[in-house]
DNA sequence: TAAAGATAAAAGTAATACTATTATATTTGT
DNA sequence: ACAAATATAATAGTATTACTTTTATCTTTA
């Protein structure tokens, strides 16, 4: 798998970027360290001053590939979701029974990230806790609408509606089934969040993972049993 | 009811403002006209030199309420939380049915806010919609973990406690009663987002509320029938 | 009615979030 | 191999933000 993905580029909607940063090894620089500094400082005080300070490059070359530090991030959680969803593909393509192929694509969305060396300037493990933790600025904007529009958010909704379809798939007769792939997705976010600043507010650890408490919470919802 | 808690005061930690806003005219002014300038502009366009411009009164004046917007933003979440903790206790404290309490508490918590008229100075409905857009920036900061011991969230995890209790009386041996209490809050501020920005990944509409989805999910998931 | 406390006005500072211009590399097409 | 095109770096500049400080004035209240 990992031979194959090296080979695979995530496609992001071009509008994010004023230029594409797979396209020059600047590009790629500002990705890979991007990643690190926002991780490290939070993207609250992350500037792209600073960024050019880490990776010896100039802010103004930053704002040839990027508009603003907004775009950055949508760029960013658009890719981690592009690379989410081919492992999702990648893995539940080839299970035919439906309940094992929605247990599995929960397990999938809602694991802790490993390393993955595919891509070597994508630091994936330190991308899931941007996610976790900075993805929501992405979309909680005043211009939420209009950059939906422009489709900067289609990787993230064809995540859901292939939840959603999943869920279908193993009980047509439920009335929510994409407001419920919506909450598998976020409510996955948030119970990592609530693991790391909010023990008192979740039941999950490390034994009883995030992924645990959605497949019991999705099959009973569902009325199927699954003993995953 | 109206009556009753025109005398209630939201107590707030003190440590969240510098003076309290309640204790003077120009307090109440502040807090007034935040909620109506971050819900016209939003919360990353909102300054205390708009602000107080608005309120004719001076930037500096504000600081002398409130260290920095993020901490105004704390404020009135917590505020927020403090109010609907109030209904909440306040409605479901009669009710003996264990079922019938948490289908009445998950109600509570989830509905679209009504016009309240016993606070003049806080405009409920808008401050929901500042919660539902604005309110998860006030704890994904770098800052979480000191703010949290300083006091800032402690009524947010109040209410994630009282629902859980609610889930506990119901259903005793249920592993995710945490999980569950904090999912119904995040879920349901979710979806009325979704309903307002993202409906295709939401089936919640006038009619199918996300309560209607969250009381589904969890009696469901608790293994009650409930028909509310 | 004097003193204390609150608010307003003005000015200043460092940093942010950019834009514009020009110079210097680097790449590529012939 | 070399000119032209393109990318990057350096520098400077602007408006705004997020404050702080100082001083003046206004309002309570003891």
């Amino acid at each position: 798998m990992e031979q194959l993905l090296q080979s695979i580029k995530i496609a992001i909607n071009e509008k994010i970027f004023l230029k594409d940063p797979e396209s020059s090894a600047l590009g790629k620089r500002i990705v890979e360290h991007s990643i690190l500094l926002i991780d490290e400082i939070g993207f609250e005080s992350f500037t792209f001053k600073k960024l050019g300070d880490r990776i010896e490059s100039n802010e103004s070359s930053i704002y040839r590939y990027f508009e603003n530090k907004h775009k950055l991030l949508v760029y960013l959680t658009s890719w981690y979701w592009g690379w989410l969803e081919y492992q999702l593909v990648f893995t539940t393509n080839s299970i035919s029974n439906k309940t094992e192929k929605l247990a599995k694509a929960i397990e999938i969305v809602s694991r802790t990230v490993e390393e993955d060396n595919a891509y070597s300037h994508v630091n994936e493990v330190l991308l899931n806790k941007i996610v976790i933790n900075e993805s929501s600025k992405s979309f909680l904007t005043k211009e939420v609408d209009q950059e939906n529009k422009s489709g900067y958010f289609v990787i993230y909704k064809r995540m859901v509606n292939r939840l959603e379809q999943m869920i279908k798939e193993v009980s047509p007769d439920y009335r929510y089934s994409s407001s419920l792939a919506s909450t598998i997705l976020e409510s996955s976010l948030h119970q990592h969040f609530l693991m790391d600043h909010f023990p008192t507010l979740t039941n999950c650890n490390k034994k009883h993972t995030p992924g645990k408490f959605l497949a019991d919470l999705v099959f009973k919802t569902l009325n199927k049993t699954y003993n995953g």
